[in-house]
DNA sequence: CTGAAAGCGCTTACAG
DNA sequence: CTGAAAGCGCTTACAG
């Protein structure tokens, strides 16, 4: 039952100044601190000095060269976990993420999030489903990452990004606003807002956010209506909308998912888009340009607002990185 | 530059058996093994000892009833990294993924998998985007995991599950063989296999079991094509398949995103689904039932595939974990 | 300009 | 039945 010998620390050691097995893969004992010292015939602190670039140290050009050249030889690389355990966290950052993987908006944005952090020398993983206390405990304990990100952040609560805060610049506001914007351009005045069924805190963002731009723009008050998830429930929530509010020709997405199920559920009742009444989405998804009538919809690059996230935290200066605007994909539905 | 007391150790000890500092939150020290080994009067050995319930050991019930209430009142939580170099690797596992989380098989084995790995004390962590090795190989040297799986494994080479291969049983040939033969059983004979843009090895498994498919149910030598991600381009080539095989009534898709794309270029050309060419997905997703017609697709739930996938990442007996039989969701599209 | 030493928090042979 | 000690691989004051 207790076996000897198990496989890891086969090669015991040896440590020998020859150290010429080359370094690299192979079943060997992993390239140490300890064997690049000795091969550059100096201490692992120096070692560690060069390798760092210390600035409170001065080491002389001949040993940084020796010390490097040997690293390089030896193809060393430094082992995270001990120096995380050393440093007191680990070149780990954390996501949170739960659902609405669809949209450009996550795409982009992951793919900045993890570009950026790579170049700070750290590296992004992700946790899908739902967050709870314990989970992120177990992550917490388990890796010590430098920082835990919610998907989103700041951008899903509309603070952010700009300094009059609520997004209005490149954030959520200035989507939303572009969005019924499209919808006023073409001369809609009375619009509905197509939620999800489950009652997430960025539907409340995206709601108020959605009745400040209508004000602005004068339109009439927008009427909130959740689309839920099946064919049928979806078309008699539609249908009920159209009872209560016969004035509304537009609606908007909270995103691409609720307004391609609200065009289903208006073609379903022989409405006729965007004749009678018009759809328009929210973070474009692929599957928008499939239906008939093609969706209409915002595409949000936010490559830049990962960037930013992953600066933030590092812990380092978030400034000079300009989000792209969002923009109106225009297709067929509005 | 260089400042002194930089936050972390900010107490930097005291020691005291006192302990009393609840052990729990707040800004304090993290409590560690030393803490709990002085207050129940044991060594760390000890604690660790049963802590870990090492079955080398006999501990006395007494001894061991004190640690155990010592850990737990000043809420004691291993410290994984420290745990991870002692051990070798971290109780991480990391999943590689690509694209295609739009499915219903990712999101279950994903769930499988995170479900199996949290019963056994791991965590799972995701890394998207393109596998390169480099980033491969941060990962491992940032956090020693404790493997690293691939999205969806040995399922998606067709490898898998049943000790024939070749997944006929509960795997990729079975839920192809289910795609195909709910199409044999509405009369058709002449298939064509739509295929996306990028090419795939998983492409090329599909392909193959298709036409072993097709042929144990004596169906004509399936045709495949590819379904470009631009609309034109797909009816295009929709239009060129028509053209060079007229006898083809339906088409089986690689996913429901290239029957989607298919499906929407038959509408181009104002070809009826289904009177005129059936189609069928595969891997459910939601966007399935909002086109019209709706699209018929393969639900398939990889739950059991994820556990079994953690089983064996883990080293551990996998048997018994029998996979739920994949299912053809009929809508309307064939 | 460089080295010896301590220590991050844990596990595990090895002695009693 | 339990403890003292070594060591995983690194970084960083502290002495020279």
């Amino acid at each position: 039952m207790l076996e000897l010998g198990t496989g890891r620390r086969a090669t015991v050691n040896g440590d020998g100044g020859g150290g010429a097995t080359d370094g690299r893969k192979g079943t060997r004992r992993r390239t140490t601190l300890n064997d690049v010292a000795a091969a550059s015939g100096v201490s692992r602190a120096t070692v560690s000095f060069v390798l760092n670039d210390d600035p409170n140290q001065t080491i002389s050009p001949a040993t940084r060269e020796r010390v490097q050249r040997a690293a390089r030889d030896l193809g060393y690389v430094p082992h995270g976990l001990a120096r995380a355990l050393r440093e007191g966290s680990s070149r780990i950052v954390v996501l949170n993420i739960g659902h609405g993987l669809e949209g450009n908006y996550s795409r982009s944005y992951i793919r900045g999030l993890d570009g950026e952090l790579a170049v700070h020398d750290h590296v992004l993983l992700v946790r899908h489903g739902h967050r709870t206390p314990q989970a992120d405990g177990q992550v917490r304990d388990v890796i010590t990452p430098r920082a835990v990100i919610t998907f989103g952040g700041a951008y899903l609560t509309g603070r952010e990004l700009d300094d009059q805060g609520g997004g209005w610049k490149d954030g959520l506001a200035a989507h939303t606003a572009l969005q019924l914007g499209h919808l006023a351009g073409r001369g809609h005045t009375h619009l509905a807002l197509a939620l999800p069924d489950a009652h997430t805190p960025l539907a409340e963002v995206r709601l108020r956010f959605t009745r400040e731009v209508a004000a602005t723009l004068g339109l009439a008050e927008p009427v909130p209506f959740v689309v839920p998830r099946t064919r049928p429930d979806a078309t008699a929530a539609v249908r009920a909308l159209r009872a209560a509010h016969p004035a509304v020709t537009a609606v908007a997405g909270y995103d691409d998912d609720t307004a391609l199920r609200t065009l289903t559920a208006l073609r379903n009742l022989g409405v006729d888009v965007p004749g009678e009444v018009a759809v328009i989405g929210f973070d474009d998804t692929e599957y928008g340009a499939l239906v008939t009538p093609a969706l209409t919809s915002v595409r949000i690059d936010a490559e830049a607002h990962g960037r930013i996230a992953a600066r933030r935290a590092l812990g380092l200066d978030d400034t000079g990185l300009a989000p792209t605007p969002g923009r109106v994909i225009v297709r067929a539905s509005a």
